[in-house]
DNA sequence: AGTAGTGGTGTAAACGTTTTACACAATATC
DNA sequence: GATATTGTGTAAAACGTTTACACCACTACT
């Protein structure tokens, strides 16, 4: 495994413009930099060569020379990109982040804590200008370290204990009683609920959400109905499987996250069971598309797009002025009634 | 609109653990790169206060200081994150590169050429090892210049011409012709065509597909019956309004891309239609929860993770050697057989 | 005992920028 | 005619690395 890499491309740098123009590499610089002491006579020739050899200033050595100077480049740092969810809340970000002049580098960990942390090295020492990220849990050491070290730094979907740092989630026990109350209130008694990872802090809320539903409506817990997976579509698969498996399956269903959700329905569908009739299904995340599924789903709406707006309007207020107070803003949810159950 | 950005936060260097510990930045420099010349006495000295300090080495300075290392950094530039496809691809990519400890940086231009550009020199000057891009069209000049400069680049989806690049793509128009192809034998007449943006490559090989299909079975060319949209899943919804406002609308839609097919079922379920008795629907795309629609969705299936896993191995290929022939992969599609037509 | 090797360490240069201090002229001021 | 003032350019330092080279203290041979 050879690195040697000789297929150097050749780069263009401020000396070899300053040779060939017959001027020093500070006035190049100058004329690059429009600074104004530069005799125009000078400044046209310069700019003549450059030109010619398509000189580009080396945004390494520029960052190197000057660390404190803004590199216009945001890091986003999210769990799952196949997730629609992340999809949006990245869509809000983009638009926010390029409105003011700020460019994206986006890494996908997959939900794997040992990717998490090597892309949240590489960010930092890319040296971009802030970040946000949705770590995968609330005591995520690495990121902690960098909001102590006094990276701007904003938290989506979850946030982070013992640091003061930015965030901006969502009501996630609200959002899940509202859906579990509205299943028990359509008269369905034995209701699961398929979690997503159960360190990830929102599976645990709406976990939370769920058990008071139960509880406001006098329906028992039994814990055969409560299923742990891992945020992903094939958990989804294979937990409503074993859930339709059980001696007495459950009516109607609750899924933790969208791809969960779709893992469902495909377990469902595959199984030729009618919903609602066979079992309700009622989802955690919607989907623009949600409409054309079969049944269109019901299910509890984050605002995912304003999500990622706000947190990078955060983000950017942050880097403007690092002593702001941090805040913390908790959006609402919203059911979506279509006829899943 | 102020830049002093004052909260330049601490960045412990080879300096300071040097003078720490005792001893040259040669020498610590030496422990970070597991050099076997240095005592292991003062290895371990070093190595504590590395530890304490938690230095990092900066990326910036060492891609400074040899250019031609590798970052192990490879670049992804796509066209839209909201296209599962698309997702799916970087899902191929990125189990390839992980293997082989190459870490990912994702662009997404959004359909916009002007972002493309700016994201392809952000890429190029973190002198990333390689990118995998699919360039907005096929005279895609920033790109073509990046591959003549010797940066090594493979396309994705869509092909350059005038420049010898590895390329990996699909038999766009076979797929579209199956598709079309199945319409027809099934008996409809009126087949419509709602087509992505119409200087991409592969819209285009899909109409040419499309129009042979036609041909193939004697069915008039109706223009009517053919629009254009932007790729996105609001131009479905509009177009697919478009096609059933027609005095004859058609009696069955070959929709150019997953957020068209979408955007199409959408219209289509808000108006009450029956698929396919109303209307049928056939994809280009297939998603893995297309068996959730309704109804399940027949389409033309992309190998989207094939795709995505080829591309990253051949640019691997190409980074170990610049000067291997260039490949062009093209791969089947396959008619995926469901209940929309 | 002198030469040659060895292992461990430090020094200094280089990468491509920007910034600072400063040199040098030309002009204006007293 | 000496002294500021201004405009224009140059040289050098700095950012954090890596690495070629020099050095030193040993040991191991003739």
């Amino acid at each position: 495994m050879k690195n040697s890499n000789e297929n150097v491309y050749k780069i263009v740098s401020l000396n070899e413009v300053a040779e060939k123009a017959g001027v020093s590499i500070a006035t190049v610089s100058r004329v690059m930099n429009e600074n104004p002491k530069v005799h125009p006579e000078t400044r046209l020739k310069v700019q003549k060569v450059i030109k010619e050899l398509k000189y580009q200033p080396n945004r390494v050595a520029k960052r190197l020379r000057n660390r404190n100077a803004s590199s216009n480049l945001l890091g986003v740092v999210i769990p799952d990109i196949q997730n629609p969810f992340y999809v949006e809340v990245f869509r809000g970000i983009e638009d926010v982040a390029y409105e003011n002049q700020y460019a994206l580098i986006m890494c996908n960990f997959s939900q794997d804590e040992k990717k998490e942390k090597l892309y949240l090295d590489i960010l930092q020492s890319e040296s971009i200008d802030g970040m946000i990220v949705a770590p995968t849990d609330e005591r995520d050491q690495k990121v902690i370290d960098l909001v102590k070290k006094g990276l701007p730094i904003v938290c989506v979907d979850r946030g982070l204990i013992g640091v003061d740092v930015d965030e901006v989630v969502v009501e996630n026990r609200n959002g899940a009683f509202s859906a579990v109350d509205h299943l028990a209130r359509s008269g369905y008694q034995r209701i699961a609920y398929i979690s997503g990872l159960p360190q990830i802090p929102s599976s645990r809320q709406r976990e939370q959400g769920y058990r008071e539903a139960l509880a406001a409506h006098g329906l028992p817990l039994d814990q055969d109905l409560i299923r742990y997976g891992d945020s992903r579509h094939e958990s989804g698969v294979k937990l409503c499987e074993e859930l339709l498996d059980l001696p007495k399956p459950p009516d109607a269903i609750f899924t933790g996250n969208n791809l969960i959700t779709l893992g469902a329905l495909e377990t469902i569908h595959k199984r030729g069971l009618h919903i609602p009739r066979d079992v309700a299904i009622i989802g955690f995340d919607d989907m623009y598309w949600s409409i054309s599924l079969n049944p269109p789903l019901t299910a509890v709406r984050q605002p995912a797009y304003e999500i990622g707006k706000r947190a990078a309007e955060q983000l950017i207020m942050r880097i403007n002025d690092p002593t702001r107070p941090t805040v913390s803003m908790i959006l609402k949810t919203e059911l979506m009634l279509r006829s899943s159950c």
